[in-house]
DNA sequence: GTGCGGCTGATACACTGTAACAGTGCCGGG
DNA sequence: CCCGGCACTGTTACAGTGTATCAGCCGCAC
């Protein structure tokens, strides 16, 4: 473990439980005075009872389930109020999208590990890196105002296993 | 200037030339022993003619003038073969593609530099931040094969003039 | 010539995302 | 109470992105 240590939330094997996300939002748009309707409530559900990231239409029909129709539509507005509020992220390279496991609510400066093997998703926060970023784009004459970085790769777990998951 | 400065090549005003990335496409593939087909030198002409990032059916219609029609899922293809090669880069957060500006043929280790005002692409690289990144990646047990840097914002130029470019 | 492999053309289809309009429920002002 | 505004949702339609599949073409080895 270095003094710079990066954290990272380890969601990739045995995802964040889904109760500690629903009332951390709650209590985020409780804050903020957002309405944290049925709809937005139920989409972050379906996007937090997975590890591995859902698209929009994933979400559509698991919602759907017993007589009620979601129509992508709707999940896409859920998704699009919760990704302002950093309650949900969206990873660029797969269309898709993942419950934020930390606690912030911030949208910006996070990195995300994406598992080949058992498509599990880790997200960490790294301030060397951010900072080499920064003064990069600096050097550049560039003024960023946001930032996406996405590893692909096997995680831990996966390659002690020695291959893709039974799972 | 530091010591470890990043490199970058400045497409985002002013492309780099068409003549120059077309002939360096052939010669790459005639070292690899590569077929630079007629369709994907007409597509990378395309991507390398603009500066901003183009999507699959605007080269499709680009390349469709004059009685004759290429499909979109022709322009994948080849757009398939180009990344491959490194000639062309996805831009993940844009669903769209940038000839490379570079001369080598790699396809990682690039960050990419969108600017909001202009569209414009640049693109470059810094071992800074690569190694920082290798790091923290190990750090957390994760097994790297490909990663994806996108910032956006606003480049030197359109700062400078203070807003959208008249363009 | 014949067969084989790589490239292209064409159609169809699945997935991703947005635009536009209508309906509903809430809430404050008259 | 009624009315209008506002935010949210439902619905339809459509544009954009990407893949699967089959068929034809062309060069090349046998």
């Amino acid at each position: 473990m270095h003094d710079h240590a990066a954290e990272h939330s380890g969601s990739a094997c045995g995802h964040a439980d889904h109760e500690s996300v629903l009332d951390r939002a709650e209590r985020l748009c409780r804050e903020r005075d957002l309405q944290f309707t049925r709809l937005r409530r139920d989409v972050l559900g379906a996007v937090a009872g997975q590890a591995r990231p859902m698209g929009a239409y994933d979400i559509a029909e698991r919602l759907s389930g017993s007589g009620k129709r979601v129509a992508a539509v709707s999940v896409y507005r859920a998704l699009d109020f919760l990704t302002e509020h950093g309650l949900v992220h969206r990873i660029a390279s797969r269309n898709a999208f993942v419950s934020c496991g930390h606690d912030h609510g911030e949208r910006d400066g996070l990195l995300f590990l994406i598992c080949r093997s058992c498509g599990g998703i880790d997200e960490m926060t790294s301030p060397a890196i951010e900072s080499q970023l920064g003064r990069a784009v600096a050097e550049a004459g560039f003024t960023p105002t946001s930032r996406i970085i996405e590893v692909e790769g096997e995680c831990g777990a996966c390659r002690e296993r020695g291959g893709p998951p039974g799972h």
